[in-house]
DNA sequence: ATAGGGGCTGTAGCAGCTACAGGGTCAAGA
DNA sequence: TCTTGACCCTGTAGCTGCTACAGCCCCTAT
C-alpha cells in the first residue's frame, strides 16, 4: 500500500532526486520510513506532490508553491490571497512574454540581413559589433 | 587612454564583477596589466565585450557567444554557420514562447475560474489539486 | 598623512534541480 | 542459501550566469 520514493516519482512524473530535494527544503513533509530506512508515500503524499508539479509547471517560483501549500492547508482562508499569488504571477509571465517576443522581433531581423557570403560580410556579425549599437 | 574595468563596465553596461567573470571562463581575453595591477583596457576589448553584451540581450548563452565569437574572429570563415547557430537559437526561442503562452492561457483559465469565497471553495487550489489532473 | 573610491583575489551564494560516490536493502532466481 | 540486480540511503558537487561579499592593495586629492 505505501508508496516508494521511486513509485512516487513514476506516479507524478518527478525524479527521486528531485523530491528528495523538495523535502529537504521543507516543501514536502519528511515521510515516515520503513524498517530499512525507506521513505513511505501515501495517498496525502501523492496529493501533495501533484500540487507542487502542477503549480511548477504552471510556472509558480518554489516560494511561490510554498505560499500556496500552506493556503491550501488552511481551507478556512480567503481565497483572495491565493489570488493575489497567481495574479501576480501572471503579470510575471506577461512581461516576460513580451520580453521574449520583442527579443524574437529583433533576432529575427538580425538573421534576415543575412544574404551569406563570408563572416566579413556577415550581417549578423556586423549587427552584433559595436558599431550598430543603435 | 586605457580604460579601467570601471571605465569599461560603464561604457558597456556591465557591471566589473561580470566582466571579471567573463575572463574567468574565457569569453574575454586576459588584459595587460597596470604597474599597480589593474587590468587596462583599449578599443578592441570594448568591441568584445559590447559584442558579448548584445549577443546575451539577444539570449543567446554564454556557449553560443563563445561560438560565434569565435567565428567573427576568423572573417573569412562561412557564414553560414553563424546562420545556424543564430537560427537554432531563434527556434529555441520560439518553443519558448510557444510554452511561455500556452502556460499563460493555462494560469488565466485557472484564475479566471475564482469566485472569491474561502479557500475551500477555491478554483485555483482546487485547479492545482490532485483531482484535477486531466 | 589620510580618507575615499576605486581596484585585486578568492570564495560563497542564488534558483531548481541533477548527478554522482559509496554505501545499504530487498525480492527473485540458481 | 547465495547471489545478482534493482532499488534505496546520505552527502556533496555540479550546472547557468551571474552577484556579493571579505580582506586586501592602489591611487588621487586634500
Amino acid at each position: 500500500m505505501a508508496l516508494t520514493i521511486g513509485d512516487l516519482g513514476k506516479a507524478t512524473g518527478t525524479k527521486v532526486e528531485t523530491i528528495r530535494y523538495y523535502e529537504r527544503i521543507g516543501l514536502l513533509p519528511q515521510p515516515s520510513r520503513t524498517a530499512g530506512n525507506y521513505r513511505a508515500y501515501g495517498e496525502a503524499e501523492l496529493g501533495r506532490l501533484s500540487f507542487v508539479r502542477r503549480a511548477r509547471d504552471l510556472g509558480f517560483s518554489l516560494d511561490q508553491v510554498r505560499a500556496l501549500l500552506k493556503l491550501s492547508d488552511d481551507r478556512s482562508q480567503d481565497c483572495a490571497r491565493v489570488d493575489r499569488i497567481a495574479s501576480e504571477h501572471l503579470r510575471e509571465v506577461d512581461r516576460k512574454l513580451a520580453d521574449l517576443s520583442a527579443l524574437r522581433r529583433e533576432l529575427k531581423a538580425v538573421i534576415d540581413s543575412c544574404n551569406g557570403g563570408t563572416v566579413a560580410d556577415c550581417r549578423v556579425i556586423e549587427a552584433l559589433g559595436p558599431a550598430s549599437q543603435g
